[in-house]
DNA sequence: AGTTGTTTGTAAGGACGGTTGCCTAACAAA
DNA sequence: TTTGTTAGGCAACCGTCCTTACAAACAACT
């Protein structure tokens, strides 16, 4: 129809770029004063001017409208001994809405989540897969929406789910084969059926928006490993995540750790074992909780520690590449605190040390979740925090 | 003096965010317009129009304010045989601005240029080093910098410079140890020196931006590898240079390449050797350009294939996660065709694709830089042509 | 040749968002 | 009590984009 033809070098000039109109920026604005408001507390209308650069007015204005939609709230005066006219504290209002949040990292049962917008947890359902896959599998994922829906007690900011497999930015599930689900709309799907803002994630992404919102995440460049019975990751770079050219960035799990040749270590992992993707050697061969259980069964403590620390050192040599050319901050392990978080935590952190340049080994951190399992739910409430209000 | 405590909290809820303007959202528009004349070529308002989602009106005032600039020209009707009032092809006048390029990466010799902003070089200019480092350095680049200032012809946009080191946003380079630099705020002096913009980036950023704009990149996800003196590395994200937590992005070449024990390959690489950096078998130690010629000295030439092949795995070895995290569409290697362009790259990109998962290997390109030498100059350019026109 | 329909580019008017300047209220310190 | 400072609101203005309307230029049809 249109006469302009859609060549590749429009759709590259394009890419990143898109009209911006005047209420963009007041969309923008807003979004800075909850993520305020989020972050830093309770400000007056003048501390939230000065802090974004905006005029007392625009704040005003802002806040007003804000007050209107009933995200936040006046809270009284401040009572410093300042000179001047004290201000009126305004604060987000966590409990005006609530979120809804799905976890299917899980292939047994589904976890869900009711939490308000402070990320605390106000009720918890789950639903059994019972191996369904495909449609059926959407059913009951779309069940548990409902019945955590029905469980809310405030107005619903929107739904976010965490699930394995490669997920476009729409929100379009390219493919999760533990659920058969391939090139599937299901934001699209669930949003009209719920009649509701449904955000969808990849699960290590959404553990990575997790941790990054509110496992104090310290500088600037998060990589979340989730170990479980895979291994993915998610990078959150400038507060955002990276997607990939095919949107499968932080597919780790899948890199060749374990070579034919170079195992001289103290606690050998023996020869590279075959992986479901049909390769030898890949990360998860070592580091997938079941490979590990496998390993350590029946040893003794000090063996177990070894073979543990083991894995730390193959997984410290396939960080380290990563870490130094991004030049991380920090690198989050999600997954049981009894094998992750003992010597194979500590041997990863000295092998990453080791191998690269001080500059970022010296500031690069390696710590297990601060989050514990709802890691992943309370990241799928960041991506509908971060999609409907803008606040990460 | 402010009322409010700029804690920590306080700089990480702002720290990628910013107010608004209307204004910005007019610069934003502006850009688009000219990135799409940029890549696309001439297009008519109404094309350009259909093809930003703004308005004909809008895109009028835009074209007239680009008009009255100079920077862009219109080029008389369009003549096809289609109904309708034929359109006014307006285009990008590349020859109505210059650009002046300066790349340090080299330790003996400062190379700079004149560029149109088609990146097309008009005039190439370099001064010698001579061993001057700190702000001696500077001289000699500011003179460079003057002398091909005065051979512009046209208005001057900006100064573009590409420099090894680390270098933050603002182009203050916080360490390069080659020059003697610390803490320098170059692109400020630089710019109140020669009362023009000026931006610098580190060499390997700037080769990755060139890479990105002139070299046809074909998806999302580069990572431009310079392998001189040293090895450094550029990685091009969503159209944004990847800056890291300290700045220090795509320090790769100091990541542990080669093991006490785990060389078994065809063509052994011996010993890991000791690097500038303190440690050893940093990649630099095998890839770098001195020391593949020192290995490869007095070989046959299938012995010397060997030799480069064995370093290409190694380097695929280290790729691999780095690939796999980001899911990159694209390596590129910078440097001497004759070590790099045969069975080095060769071998680094069958060992990337056997350690990563389908998905990821089966997209990723890796091959030599499409620039030529000039890629670092190009990039400088490109440094001035987004900061200036948001054009990359 | 005249009519019709399509497309281009411009003009006028309106909506929206932010700013500046000015005002009043509230408080501490002199 | 006076003075200086800070908070918050009101009015007027400017910039940016939109919608609507219109003239010009052309192809195709009658």
């Amino acid at each position: 129809m249109t006469a302009v033809a859609d060549t590749p070098q429009h759709r590259r000039a394009l890419r990143s770029t898109a009209k911006v109109l005047p209420e963009h920026a007041r969309a923008s604005n807003r979004s800075m004063v909850l993520q305020l408001l989020f972050h830093a507390g309770p400000r007056s209308r003048a501390e939230l001017a000065r802090a974004t650069g905006l005029t007392r007015v625009t704040i005003s204005d802002l806040v007003s409208s804000l007050l209107a939609q009933g995200l936040v709230t006046e809270l009284g005066q401040q009572a410093d001994g300042k000179v001047g006219k004290p201000g009126t504290l305004v604060g987000l209002d966590a409990e005006a809405f609530q979120i809804v949040a799905v976890d299917l990292a899980d292939d047994e049962r589904v976890h869900g989540a009711v939490l308000d917008l402070s990320g605390a947890v106000q009720e918890r359902r789950t639903a059994a897969v019972g191996g369904c896959t495909g449609a059926a599998a959407v059913e009951v994922l779309l069940g548990l929406c409902r019945e955590l829906v029905a469980a809310t007690t405030r107005p619903v900011l929107g739904v976010g789910v965490g699930s394995p497999g490669v997920i476009d930015l729409s929100g379009r599930v390219l493919q999760a084969p533990n659920r058969g689900w391939y090139d599937l709309p299901l934001a699209e799907q669930l949003s009209a059926a719920l009649e509701l803002p449904v955000h969808v994630a990849n699960d290590a992404d959404t553990a990575a928006l997790g941790e990054f919102t509110w496992g104090g995440a310290s500088g600037n460049g998060l990589l979340v490993l989730t170990v479980g019975g895979g291994v993915g990751a998610g990078i959150v770079l400038d507060g955002a995540l990276v997607q990939g050219n095919e949107h499968a960035a932080g597919e780790l799990g899948h890199v060749t750790a374990l070579d034919e040749r170079d195992e001289h270590d103290q606690a050998p992992l023996g020869r590279p074992q075959p992986c479901a993707c049909g390769r030898r050697g890949c990360l998860e061969t070592v580091l997938s909780v079941p490979a590990m259980r496998r390993r350590i069964a029946g040893l003794d403590p000090a063996a177990t520690d070894a073979a543990l620390a083991s894995v730390g050192r193959r997984l410290g040599i396939v960080l380290a590449p990563v870490v130094s050319a991004l030049n991380l901050s920090e690198v989050v392990l999600c997954g049981p605190e009894e094998l992750l978080g003992g010597p194979l935590r500590d041997a990863a952190l000295a092998t990453l040390r080791e191998r690269t340049i001080p500059v970022v080994s010296s500031h690069v951190q390696l710590r297990m979740t601060s989050l514990g399992e709802h890691g992943a739910l309370s990241g799928a409430a960041v991506l509908v925090l971060s999609g409907q209000l803008g606040v990460t």
